[in-house]
DNA sequence: ACGTTTGCGCTTTAGC
DNA sequence: GCTAAAGCGCAAACGT
């Protein structure tokens, strides 16, 4: 087998994988438009929803930020 | 346990879940980017290579909404 | 006249220009509407030209897409 | 001709009408994102500018929803 | 006329 | 740091 087709073998191998995991991603957010549907039949509103989970996320990066300072004085002090 | 607990905990549970499940979503991202890397490593362009994909992408698109519009006429005519 | 009232003048200035354009732009959308509501009045699906008018731009898409692969090996490749 | 090619003609027609005014609109945007640019280059800060273009324009529409109602009223009271 | 669903524009994020 | 693409929210369009 030539050189050229192993590698055009790879390239596909390549791209599949990357196409499986796409498709995978894209599962995974209509799983989350589903609970965000199945909370709005519970009679709770998804916009908010939405407003409190970017708003944990953004505080949990701020988290991470503050342990990330705290972590980089702690190794300068040596303590 | 009062209602406003209940309720409280319901809400909760469907936050978590979605915080879970994007996180699921990071984690799939993520690996997109490794094969991208993996890719690169044995000497693929990464740009060609997301180009691909897009363009397959897009063809598949392009073919959905042809049967999309064949079935519309379809279901226009009865038949 | 102060600076801070130039500064004010310049960004109230800027801020005009695009709502001007912003309503040419919704004033253009409204043409598209009326267009397709002329269309429906002489017997024509608005559906399916909606569908067309798409699936036009994708192939547009496509093809361009092709070339700037096309491109990206040549610029790889110099030649 | 026959019939056929009339309405071929026709629908080909409000097609090219429809991409025509697309065109248009998209050129519009473009020149949106220029003025952002150019303020940008100026030194506003474009994201701040979004918010007080879709302020001004919720403001507006509010103004216009008390207008209505004050039109409904009148219309209801024949004065 | 209303509710549902899809398409479009904007925002944000990621690559270069 | 900037440009471009992907994801999200909203609003208009379709069907009932």
């Amino acid at each position: 087998m030539a050189d050229g087709t192993v590698a055009a073998d790879q390239l596909r191998l390549f791209i599949e994988r990357i196409e499986r995991l796409e498709e995978e991603k894209k599962g995974i957010a209509d799983d989350i438009r589903d609970v965000y549907a199945e909370a709005k039949a519970n009679g709770y509103d998804a916009k908010i929803m939405r407003m409190v989970v970017r708003l944990r996320k953004m505080e949990t990066h701020t988290r991470q930020e503050q342990d990330a300072i705290l972590e980089t004085y702690r190794s300068a002090l040596s303590c």
